[in-house]
RNA sequence: CGGGAUGUAGCGCAGCCUGGCUAGCGCACCUGCUUUGGGAGCAGGGGGUCGCGGGUUCGAAUCCCGCCAUCCCGACCA
């Protein structure tokens, strides 16, 4: 990505203001580290591991953790750098404050459909407040006070600010916090070319970011949320511990979160010639697999394939929806009886209602719905029932299915979608699973894990509506300003990059990030040479620019040093042991484990060259 | 929010079932001596509201009740 005049300038007062401290020296004799032999109990994911162990983090309060020197000077090198490529891409720097009034998430619906996340707090005088869980608000009624015409736009303004979420169980460390740090930004367009200008170069800039900070990713589509909008992608770290599934194709690019994947729609069959419709016995058959088996046990329910299978039925679950503002509504999914209904998948369209149980009670009070043989027939707004009803993509004009007659033991065969039943509209929820079909290519998809590094959003104007941010346009007429958000978890891109480069020694940080250029280890017997030779190499590497972390602690065995130095994760160790008598040192890289004894005098430009 | 497990020194753990001396071990820390290329040895030492609150009992780390926290699996979410 090319940078122009101006951002260069914005990436110098940055780099000044924040900057790696080029030649600083942290003596591991004075520095506030104690590493730790064993693993903490309580953590599991590697990162959090490690990263305790190493004494990067300690753990504060459920949820929260303290940096400690070094985990801060990581911490810093990853939030410079997101700083750099923000004010690189043109962006500008603001700052909100992390406890917010409620007034303006009234405004926006956010304050009751962000739900139990949102952490809500109150004044002496009892007025509610939040700490903020992203700030999409502020930012619109900062732009509306200041903004008023065409002429300001486009607009991109981005602060890098803690957040607060009141997680339902806060995990693996840094990568769920309760509370973490976000880059958050937001884009003001126009119009919707505009906005996806904004998103583009967002796109861009969170690609060279990326690349930057050496984090593997995958970019998919996702859906919206309770941020609300339209186009949205995230970038995920195909890492294991990751809590986002996604789905990836074997054959082309297309990626998507789980949430996201569009089934393929089949063509329609012609209805003509089709067999009609029949109701059949099936008793005791409340289950797709007892009714699969009870179909293949009688030879006279003839399947069009030879033998039954679930893909040929249609099951109807029934949930309820609750809506935000408190109202219940009751509706039925149906789908191909091979697949599960995935609650996540459903929920995320039909957000921001929240999908609860149908129970006992619930069936009571809707007499027509048979448990177990419920169908189409009772089904939908037209219905007896009068129960929404929707229908998976694959249930097009001409397919048939075996699915509940409304009748205690009865089924019907052949019920031909387009012919026999219709219903209320379309739903993505059957559960993905590896090997469905590409909805771009055709080909096979797979299922993988992914940690969220960052998330982009069309918002549109849904919060510049709800929040009156409108400029004359240049008929000097108002228009209402669509938006765009771009967040990067900061503090969890920490982890993220520890998780992509551990090993299993330790740590093995990419080396903008690491909090030293070179990990300085004197390996010798005390009142020997090689203190003072080390003393003098630090001084050297020091001069040159480069950052050390120097371990010359007194009385610590060698390989106490040498452990912590893998643990730490330095990208280059230097060793200053027996081999100095010739003159020698050691220098290794940490990541591959390769070393080469060289003169010392030859160190400093070795190391120089790495950086 | 459901199911399970756990909570004892900075970290890792034993003790609890079957209540009873001063609550113990390893690492870490302090002192001394030895040791110095892969988490050293010996000797001595400091450090504990046994998660919190209530109860039973002559007596509670141990038994009972409640709460909190942590981890795992679900549910939910950046």
């Amino acid at each position: 990505m090319g940078t122009q005049g101006a951002p260069r300038a914005a990436r110098y007062i940055a780099a000044m203001s924040s900057g790696p401290s080029a030649g600083a020296v942290l003596r591991m004799s004075k520095l506030f580290l104690r590493t730790l032999r064993d693993d903490p109990n309580d953590a599991e994911v590697p990162s959090h591991r490690l990263l305790v162990r190493a004494g990067y983090i300690r753990r504060a309060a459920p949820g929260g953790f303290t940096w400690l020197p070094l985990g801060w000077i990581v911490y810093r090198n990853v939030e410079r750098i997101v700083r750099e490529e923000m004010d690189a891409a043109g962006f500008q720097e603001v700052h909100f404050p992390a406890l917010l009034p409620k007034e303006p998430y009234e405004a926006s619906n956010r304050w009751t459909d962000y739900g139990d996340n949102l952490f809500r707090l109150q004044d002496r005088h009892g007025n509610d407040f939040l700490l903020a869980p992203t700030h999409e608000e502020m930012f619109t009624l900062l732009v509306k006070g200041l903004y008023s015409s065409y002429r300001d736009l486009p607009l991109s303004i981005y602060q890098i600010q803690t957040k607060y979420r009141d997680e339902a169980r806060p995990r693996a460390g840094l990568l769920r916090g309760r509370e973490f740090v976000m880059k958050d930004s937001y884009s003001f367009d126009i119009d919707d070319a505009g906005l996806q200008r904004s998103y583009d170069r967002h796109r861009e800039a969170y690609i060279t970011l990326f690349d930057r900070l050496h984090l593997p990713y995958v970019i998919v589509s996702a859906m919206s949320g309770a941020m609300g909008g339209s186009a949205s992608e995230e970038f995920l770290a195909p890492i294991d511990v990751g809590e986002d599934t996604f789905v990836r194709c074997t054959a082309c690019d297309y990626a998507a979160n789980t949430e996201a994947v569009r089934v393929p729609v089949p063509a329609a069959i012609p209805l003509d010639g089709l067999p009609a419709a029949q109701v059949v016995d099936t008793p005791n058959t409340p289950t797709i697999q007892t009714l699969v088996d009870h179909l293949n046990a009688h030879p006279e329910f003839a399947s069009p394939s030879g033998e039954w299978t679930a893909a040929d039925t249609m099951k109807n679950v029934i949930v309820k929806l609750r809506h935000p503002d408190g109202t219940l509504e009751p509706l039925a999914v149906g789908v191909p009886g091979d697949r599960e209904v995935d609650l996540k998948r459903l929920e995320a369209q039909v957000g921001p209602a929240e999908i609860v149980p149908f129970d006992e009670t619930d069936f009571k009070s809707h007499p027509t719905l048979v448990k177990g043989y419920i169908g189409p027939g009772t089904l939908g707004l037209e219905g007896s029932s009068g129960i929404r009803f929707l229908i998976d993509p694959r249930i097009v004009v001409g397919t048939r299915w075996v699915t509940g007659a409304n009748q205690p033991g009865k089924h019907v065969i052949d019920l031909t979608y387009g012919r026999d039943f219709t219903a209320d509209g379309v739903v993505e929820a059957a559960e993905v699973r590896a090997g469905d079909v590409c909805p771009d290519c055709g080909g096979a998809l797979e299922i993988a894990r992914g940690i969220e590094i960052g998330h982009i959003f069309q918002l549109g104007r849904k919060y510049a509506e709800a929040l009156g941010l409108q400029v004359t346009d240049e008929h000097g007429k108002l228009v209402t300003v669509t938006m765009g958000s771009y967040g990067v978890g900061v503090s969890r891109a920490v982890a993220a990059i520890a998780e992509a480069s551990f090993d299993g020694l330790g740590l093995c940080w990419p080396r903008e990030i690491a909090p030293a250029d070179v990990h300085l280890v004197i390996a010798g017997k005390e009142g020997g040479p090689q203190r003072p030779a080390a003393e003098a190499l630090c001084a050297e590497l020091s001069a040159a620019g480069l950052r050390v972390l120097f371990d010359d602690r007194e009385g610590v065995s060698p390989g106490v040093r040498f452990k912590d130095a893998e643990l730490v994760g330095v990208p280059t160790i230097i060793v200053v042991g027996r081999g100095i008598d010739d003159g020698l040192v050691e220098v290794k890289d940490r990541a591959s484990g390769e070393r080469v004894d060289m003169p010392v005098g030859d160190v400093v430009a070795h190391v120089s060259a790495l950086v």
